[in-house]
DNA sequence: AAACGCAGCAACCGCCTCCCA
DNA sequence: ATGGGAGGCGGTTGCTGCGTT
């Protein structure tokens, strides 16, 4: 059938942009805000297809981007959180503020896949390239003893086949990830469906100390306590503290931005959060995040 | 100085998803 | 329930500038 297309191309402008096409698109949008990009151009009296404009804005003339180079920090997360989500730029964007998905993939594609293969990693799996082989033989028997010592670690009595995980970005990255939107909820819901990423070789160990890929989504752990909670809260779940401090935490720490403006706990994290076992979903640490309900595909 | 090759990056294309009528 | 419109995303292209010969 075919679609029609988002604009009417003999009529738009293509290619590079002018700081007369930029001052205009700047103009109307801190007059009018960023609304229907179809019709944008038109109001603005640009010949630019409305994605053109949106491209535009978004990836370069936004005031909250950040322009320059990467950082050392930056590098890091950004490797960690393609080891997590693959080549989904926009959610990696989300983690560097005043970054663009283009940016990061441009990014990624020029300079951050020559660094892994210089380091001898294969820049699509992350894993070692010359231990490639072996370690799709040997996977699975890391992952079932995996499975058996999170288990213990946790306390958790019921028997399952998902390894409990534990996730934890180096320091040097935790201040990058700041205040997130409830956005971050898609990572976990949109990436169940798409990515199981098996990582428990020594290799990958080494370079994420205690980054295990093992993630999962499944029913939450505590689910009938769970279901008793009101929307947009849930209980913290024991294993993360040693079955010592469930309590009822807010959705946004749940997601680890207590304190921000979205936080309503009910309780106090900090009084509760001297275990430091080690979970830090992309900076979320010692927050009630149950990873034993985490599945990447 | 000119030609060539390469890397970096801005921008485009087409597909996918979501939302609404 | 369904189809179309709009936004969003990832892959790719092509231009530009810089380094090398």
């Amino acid at each position: 059938m075919g679609r029609s297309p988002c604009c009417e191309k003999s009529h738009t402008n293509k290619g590079a942009w002018t700081k007369e096409e930029d001052d205009r698109l700047i103009a109307y949008i801190r007059a009018h805000g960023e609304g229907c990009w179809r019709s944008l151009p038109k109001a603005a009296g640009l010949l630019r297809c409305g994605k053109s404009c949106r491209l535009r804005w978004i990836n370069y003339l936004r005031p909250d981007l950040k322009r320059g180079n990467f950082s050392d920090e930056e590098d890091e997360l950004i490797i960690k959180l393609h080891s997590l989500l693959g080549n989904k730029w926009s959610l990696i964007a989300g983690r560097l503020p005043g970054r663009t998905d283009n940016e990061i993939k441009n990014y990624w594609n020029t300079h951050i896949r020559r660094k892994l293969l210089n380091r001898g990693i294969d820049p699509a799996t992350h894993r070692s390239i010359s231990d490639q082989n072996h370690h799709q033989t040997s996977n699975i028997t890391s992952t079932a003893a995996a499975t058996t010592a999170a288990g213990a670690v946790a306390g958790d009595v019921t028997t399952t086949t998902t390894t409990t995980t534990t996730i934890s970005f180096a320091n040097t990255t935790q201040h990058l990830i700041k205040n997130e939107e409830l956005e971050d909820v898609k990572i976990i819901k949109d990436y169940s469906d798409h990515r199981k990423i098996k990582n428990t070789s020594p290799e990958n160990q080494e370079r994420c100390p205690d980054l295990n890929l093992e993630l999962r989504i499944g029913p939450p752990h505590h689910h009938a306590q769970i279901q008793h909670q009101p929307a947009g809260e849930y209980l913290r779940p024991s294993l993360m503290t040693g079955g010592r401090n469930s309590g009822v935490i807010c959705f946004a720490c749940s997601l680890g931005i207590q304190n921000s403006k979205e936080c309503s706990c009910t309780i106090s994290l900090n009084g509760t959060s001297g275990n430091s076992t080690g979970y830090d979903f992309m900076g979320m640490k010692n927050v009630g995040l149950d990873y034993r309900s985490l599945e990447m595909k």
